[in-house]
RNA sequence: UGGGGUGUAGCCAAGUUGGUAAGGCAACGGGUUUUGGUCCCGUCAUUCGAGGGUUCAAGUCCUUCCACCCCAGCCA
């Protein structure tokens, strides 16, 4: 819009202030590295989208770089259709990983060798306790765990057993790598938590040459490290790992100080030495998780929403997933500007979803052009219009940017209004039509109601109407007030649409707080999703290409179908938002 | 007193050497309008989870208490 730079951005939030100290400070330079590391086990959500707009935004701000992670350690969860579709959800909300896209499962190899290291320094050992047994001297929450029989074995054996376990000379679960800490810690993540367990399974990229997978805790920490990323970016339910995100690296970073460790293999203790992430290590920052009333936004909630039907799948329209958004219609900018908004901050938070509403609304104000369509059609002759009578409007496609242009609409003689927009006892605020009322028919002609015809039910069929050739292109000489305005389709040459109208998923605010014996699924809205198959729309839409966002003048904004809709042949829109309606609130107070 | 966090309006959120409560959403009034849309204008915290204390002055400092969230996966 203009050139003027941007207003300082009062008020940082916590994050951007601490890099704004660390940069004083010079702890890295001038760097500033992020990264967004998904677990490639599920589609991305409107959460996601909080965490991607503020590591990606932030690398941009800092003009430092943010680099694509899919993080995976544990091969039974993950599936390269998941890591297609978070690839496809992040650029599409905008941001560019450049050639910066990293697996955990890069670093297989390296991990290894930092256990081996551990082991060496007496940090790490092979545990045979089983699952339960483990669990069982770890203690509870309030009483200490203790140590494992098996904590004090010499680093001979350690390295031997672990060598066993890489070589699948044991079955899964037979033994695992564990840290040596503390088995006394308050905080129980750090009472000799798992570093490596095996699996003898599949893994999507590596295949079969691991059956021992690094744990999320020991990977991640070092996969920021070997990346050279300087703040590491999480939400706050990893806020009591943060001391063994600090344990690994430290302590790795104590065993890099003694080379003789490296005896054996001094080429490993070369790469380390080349990352500048081990001279200048990363710090783990958490911040608040996004909540949005109405939904819930768990991937076991998401994934059993599409498992069990509820939804169509992961892009269904109703689903909070990026995909869902971009099918439904919703822009990245709005999703953008929606994520700027809520703030970055430590405190449990629910947005309102009416915030994202209004990013939507006010982007998509901007940018969508105008249509005109009936959903529900209500057949209207105009009596006194020649049948065999014509007229082609030439109409703006946005009110406000002329620049948009314009698209041609037909007129005759028998055209389609919408059924709510007549009736025939009308209230004093209803400024639509009813009998004997003049109305605007947008950009067309006044009209006036002179005749109701009902079928044997009562059921209003058809309205007859008289026009005003005198008022072509909407609007008369003298000035005269009408009751309102209507949008309207030449019934000759109307094109008929599918048109999907979506409420939210669920009834209540908070579908996660279900009552005794309830889930969030018995909250599920049962009227989500209506389908009208019998719309009527101009036909500058019969060519709309999908994914296309467009407004029907006042009903709201849609959207081509990226799936169903074809053009010239099916068409099919999903409602992405209504507009604000100040009519809905009139009526309400009248009900009252 | 197991440990770690968080409490500012209906919702989100600024407030950082103590100086007299930003902004956005929602809501509610009014104006403009060929979309009951948009846009514009206005109203909306004597008070910061509660109590006590220090101070000329406290959302900010001290103190006691309360509420909520996270942690006992060989998940992330």
């Amino acid at each position: 819009m203009s050139n003027q730079p941007e207003a300082p951005a009062k008020g940082k939030d916590f994050i951007r202030q601490i890099i704004d100290r660390d940069l004083e400070d010079g702890k890295y330079g001038d760097r500033v590295h992020t990264r967004f590391p998904p677990e490639p086990n599920g589609y991305l959500h409107i959460g996601h989208a909080k965490s991607i707009c503020l590591n990606f935004g932030v690398a941009a701000e800092y003009k430092g770089q943010c680099n694509l992670r899919l993080d995976d350690t544990n091969p039974v969860k993950e599936d390269t259709e998941y890591v297609d579709s978070i690839r496809e959800d992040v650029r599409w909300l905008g941001f560019d990983w450049e050639d910066r896209q990293f697996f955990a499962s890069d670093y297989y190899h390296l991990f290894y060798d930092v256990a081996e290291l551990f082991i060496r320094m007496g940090c790490a050992y092979v545990d045979n306790l089983s699952a339960d047994e483990i669990r069982e001297y770890r203690g509870t929450l309030k009483t200490p765990g203790k140590n494992s029989p098996y904590r004090d074995r010499s680093v001979a054996e350690n390295l031997e057993l672990f060598r066993s376990m890489r070589d699948g000379k044991f079955e899964d679960g037979a033994c695992v790598l564990r840290a040596k800490i503390d088995m006394a810690s308050p905080n129980v993540v750090l009472r000799d938590p798992a570093l490596y367990r095996i699996k003898h399974a599949h893994h999507h990229r590596t295949g079969d040459e691991w059956c021992i997978y690094p744990m999320y805790d020991f990977a991640h920490c070092l996969s920021d490290a070997f990346e050279n990323v300087t703040h590491s970016i999480c939400t706050l339910e990893f806020e009591n790992n943060r001391p063994l995100y600090d344990w690994v690296l430290d302590t790795l970073l104590e065993g890099l100080k003694n080379e003789s460790l490296f005896a054996d293999c001094p080429e490993f203790l070369a790469e380390l030495k080349a990352h500048p992430g081990f001279s200048a290590r990363p710090y783990q920052y958490e911040f608040a998780r996004l909540n949005i009333t109405g939904t819930v936004l768990s991937k076991r909630k998401l994934i059993q929403l599409v498992q069990e039907g509820h939804v169509s799948g992961w892009d269904d329209p109703r689903m909070p997933t990026i995909s869902g958004f971009r099918r439904r219609g919703y822009t990245p900018e709005s999703i953008r500007d929606f994520c700027d908004r809520i703030g970055v901050a430590k405190a449990d938070s629910t947005v309102e979803s009416a915030l994202l509403e209004h990013c939507l609304r006010q982007d998509l104000n901007e940018r969508a052009p105008r249509y005109l369509g009936v959903l529900n059609p209500l057949k209207v002759v105009i009596e006194n219009y020649p049948e065999d009578q014509e007229d082609v409007f030439e109409m703006p496609l946005h009110p406000e940017d002329e620049s948009m242009g314009t698209r041609k609409v037909p007129f005759g003689r028998e055209i389609y209004i919408e059924r709510d927009d007549f009736m025939e006892n009308p209230p004093k605020k209803f400024f639509r039509m009813g009998p004997g009322r003049e109305v605007r028919l947008r950009f067309a002609y006044y009209v006036t109601c002179t005749d109701v015809i009902k079928d044997e039910n009562g059921e209003v069929i058809e309205l007859r109407c008289t026009y005003d050739p005198e008022t072509k292109g909407g609007w008369s000489k003298d000035g005269r007030k009408v009751k309102g305005t209507m949008h309207w389709v030449s019934a000759r040459h109307a094109v008929q649409a599918e048109v999907r109208l979506f409420d939210k998923l669920f009834t209540v605010d908070n579908p996660n707080a279900a009552e005794e014996g309830k889930t969030f699924v018995d909250y599920i809205n049962p009227e989500s999703l209506e389908v009208l198959t019998d719309c009527l729309v101009e036909p500058a839409l019969a060519e709309m290409q999908p994914g296309t966002n467009f407004q029907f003048e006042r009903t709201g904004y849609f959207c081509a179908d990226l799936r169903d809709h074809v053009p010239g042949e099916k068409l099919v829109f999903n409602r992405t938002a209504t507009l604000r309606d100040s009519w809905a609130k009139i009526q309400k107070q009248m009900k009252k």
